[in-house]
DNA sequence: CGTCACGTTGACGGGAGTCAAAAGTTGTGG
DNA sequence: CCACAACTTTTGACTCCCGTCAACGTGACG
């Protein structure tokens, strides 16, 4: 069954079964209960994981004080891989959402594995590419855009990544314990304005908000706050 | 002479002097004036550059409008690398600064030097690990910090990069074309703020500017304020 | 010497951060 | 089942940073 994972792990996409039961062998599973950390910035880096179930949250510590969410991580992505080259340490916290499953394997093992399968490589480098590619331009939108807007995008980009269409109700349904602290975090901003932007978007008939979860009704609307200039 | 050029580039370290050879050979050499683009935003990203001599900036355009300044990049650095393994056209815009000479390789034949030297796909990655890194740290901060103070950390960045030490004055010697609108493209910022910035740091003897250059007089208290809290 | 781009400085207004308090939720224990 | 405490969310009032608009000064170049 950790083959099973492993073959869902976009990362690992087109190796042959017998070089993922070469990995899968090199790694270990772990289990973690809600807000648990698999590791915390600092720590050496010594290890990649890959979430097998569950949600996972990487937190940029900041001078200041209150963290920044860099990303939110759903089964197949791996994470702890922006240290394992570089720096000795992690410069991030990673802190399971909910139950979460993952599977890990020492820094030493994944560059031998990168080594000698060069097109994982290429993949992991694609990936990262990407992950820079959506840094930057976030960075850049956070300049121009207002908070309205940033959590407009945020959540297209959660519903994109965790949405589930259809159900019982109409819409697309992200069921996430995002707290307005969290949301706060992903768009730059501070618990209130956030709140007042949601206010905003549920009072417009855009989304709307429960417990864990959080639906996107119109999503051409949302859309349209995102694009506005003015 | 390209030998020369590409033993310097931290992408290509550790590589025997033929292979050095084999990569040179599929790379041709091309010149640019000052303002002349490298390749714009949305052409196909067939090529991946690396500087040679000369200094360039890369844009990100932005739905405003005003772009903005994602890197700048010197003698060794590599680009367009973002686009060659992801996407199939570049995201961004590279002008160069002042005259420059870069080498280009056609985005096939490097996939192929990855696939045949891993050691280079896992600097690679290493490299873009460590833009990412960047990249997020840099939106942390302008979350929460004044423009004073961007602008006081993207100074201390690129003494790192390109400052001299010593010479006549005293102080590190930063020669750039940077103009106000740059400053600000980089800060995520107005060409107005960035002067009232300036023009602080100026009044406190911590800088000092001129026509194409900036000069760091005073770096512990550049420092300070760039950690400085409330 | 005129033109033009760039830098500087001032005045003004708005978005959003901060402080504070009320209202709603969750979870616990009686 | 209810009551209370702790937390999160919401809403309001206030303040300030900074983006916008505008005027002015300055150096560069034809």
């Amino acid at each position: 069954m950790r083959l099973q994972i492993l073959a869902q792990v976009p990362l690992f996409d087109g190796l042959s079964e017998l070089a993922l039961d070469g990995i899968g062998q090199r790694m270990v599973s772990l289990s973690y209960a809600e807000g648990d950390r698999l590791y915390t910035a600092g720590d050496p880096a010594d290890y990649l994981y890959v979430v097998a179930a569950g949600q996972v949250k990487t937190l940029q510590p900041v001078l200041n004080g209150q963290d920044s969410i860099v990303d939110m991580l759903a089964p197949g992505d791996f994470l702890g891989g922006l240290s394992v080259l570089g720096r000795p340490v992690y410069g991030e916290t990673a802190v399971a959402l909910v139950t979460t499953c993952a599977l890990r394997i020492d820094t030493r093992a994944f560059r031998e594995v990168l080594l000698e399968y060069p097109q994982v490589a290429l993949r992991a480098l694609d990936d990262v590419t990407a992950l820079l590619r959506d840094a930057r331009s976030d960075t850049s939108q956070r300049a121009t855009s207002s908070v309205e807007q940033r959590v407009a995008t945020t959540l297209l980009r959660l519903a994109d990544k965790f949405g589930q269409h259809g159900g019982s109700g109409n819409g697309t349904l992200i069921q996430l314990p995002l707290s307005r602290a969290d949301l706060a975090a992903m768009t730059g901003s501070t618990p209130e304005s956030v709140s007042r932007a949601m206010s905003q978007l549920r009072k417009d008939g855009v989304v709307d908000t429960g417990r864990r979860w959080t639906s996107i009704l119109d999503r051409d609307k949302l859309t349209a706050i995102t694009e506005t200039t003015e």
